[in-house]
DNA sequence: CGAGCCGTTGAGGGGATTCAAGCTCAGTGG
DNA sequence: CCACTGAGCTTGAATCCCCTCAACGGCTCG
């Protein structure tokens, strides 16, 4: 992880950095004046994350909360069987980590599965904000209502149905997740079974089989091409028949 | 659906209603005094629930929260491919329909499992306290976290394994759900299917074995005896094989 | 250029589904 | 009072999809 402090960018305004930031309008602090975020940039940090580390790890006490600038994050835990589940994923605008708020320690990890730039915020500050602006206290709200309406309808979509179905419908979230115009980050096959509650064979064997018909096209490692209506003709085609 | 507004139970004067409230420890107002209590009592009022009647629809707009005094009820979506999956449930101090709170519509649906006594809170309440009550927030929050990670828990415990290890993981959950030293209530194999991601067969072939080995007894319908240390070794053994 | 990780593919077996039939049991009405 | 009814549960048999085990190939990096 590289922690660059945006007080030390001194070429480029602190002030600066938060206001014209990319996910301003998407991220926590969106609903903050420009005069209420030049009291607080010094004490958020410019952190990244390369693919495999974690931004947090379970059981870890909370001491900050992260807003994705870019990447994704996965959200993982090993059940008590000793299975390794991954249960969501986050992307660009997304808040993680919020639970270090009302409670010590993370229920799980977060990991970077892509490169990953955050920004991190102390606990204390959002704290702080949330006691002077109710805005900020909405917004947590909002989105920790959004983070359980994604875990279901991860389950109900990710979890549920053949394997065919369940990998269509994980492409069709990674394709939401990518810039748009950019090829979408492609899990490894061990990643996608842990999302989907199959083996790595079975994703291969998935994944494989589009390739084949077309639905998606290798790019790099790791990326791959797809073409949204095609991709979604064939979701849909899956869920029509039977 | 039943409704008892509170003032009309003249009887059970008001303020005594909420004061001895069985839950109030565990509720969302559990950290009001009791003046604070006897300012807005009259604005809850007691419903009451048949199994299988809606608490409130999917798609509905949230005009009120609801706190579970008695009885399951169950979080349940159906998906894009029309697959009906129960996602989560809910038992006595559990707090219902927060998203009332920061977006119009449900996202999924709130159906009673058992007979359900619940305490209907009006939503325009719970924004005026939080307004007046930071503690009221920060349970609110509280409250959000725990949801989400009962989600992701449930995705990590009854979505992954064999029917076998998913029905035992179940039984644990519900009897956890149950007052002690009664028996646990055991849903329809339909249900049970919608929250395994299992077949009605699959699921009775299941519940059927586990009777038969004693790990849990017939008590009346959509009700069993279970002696939770078997079940707990059962459910131990089955993850350590293998 | 070899080592190791990752992805792919095959063959075989097993567990869940599907389809189907019969059962239990509570509620209903003759 | 009890046959009747229907919803829910159980069980069987056949099928199929996914898992397991295994081998191999490509790619990256030391």
């Amino acid at each position: 992880m590289t922690v660059i402090p945006l007080y030390r960018q001194e070429a480029n305004p602190q002030a600066e950095v938060c206001r014209s930031c990319s996910v301003r309008q998407f991220a926590l602090f969106g609903a903050l004046s420009d005069e209420a975020l030049d009291t607080i940039h010094t004490r958020i940090a410019t952190v990244e994350f390369e693919p495999g580390a974690p931004v947090f790890d379970a059981g870890q006490r909370g001491a900050a909360l992260y807003t994705v600038r870019s990447g994704v994050v996965r959200f993982e835990r090993v059940n008590e069987r000793g299975d390794w589940r991954i249960t969501r994923l986050a992307g660009k605008g997304d808040l993680l980590g919020a639970e270090a708020l009302v409670q010590h320690r993370h229920a799980d990890a977060a990991v970077a599965c892509t490169p990953v730039v955050a920004c991190r915020i102390p606990r204390e500050l959002v704290d702080e904000l949330s006691a002077q602006q109710p805005a900020i206290v909405r917004e947590l709200m909002r989105r920790w209502q959004a983070a359980l309406d994604d875990a279901e309808d991860w389950l109900a979509e990710l979890a549920t149905g053949s394997a065919r179905r369940r990998v269509l419908r994980l492409l069709l979230k990674l394709a939401g997740l990518a810039p748009p115009g950019e090829p979408i980050w492609l899990p490894k096959r061990e990643e996608m079974g842990a999302m989907l509650g199959l083996t790595l064979e079975t994703a291969s064997r998935m994944v494989s089989q589009l390739k084949r018909e077309g639905v998606i096209q290798r790019h790099e490692v790791g990326h791959a091409w797809i073409d949204l209506p095609v991709l979604q003709e064939a979701a849909a085609r899956e869920d029509r028949l039977e």
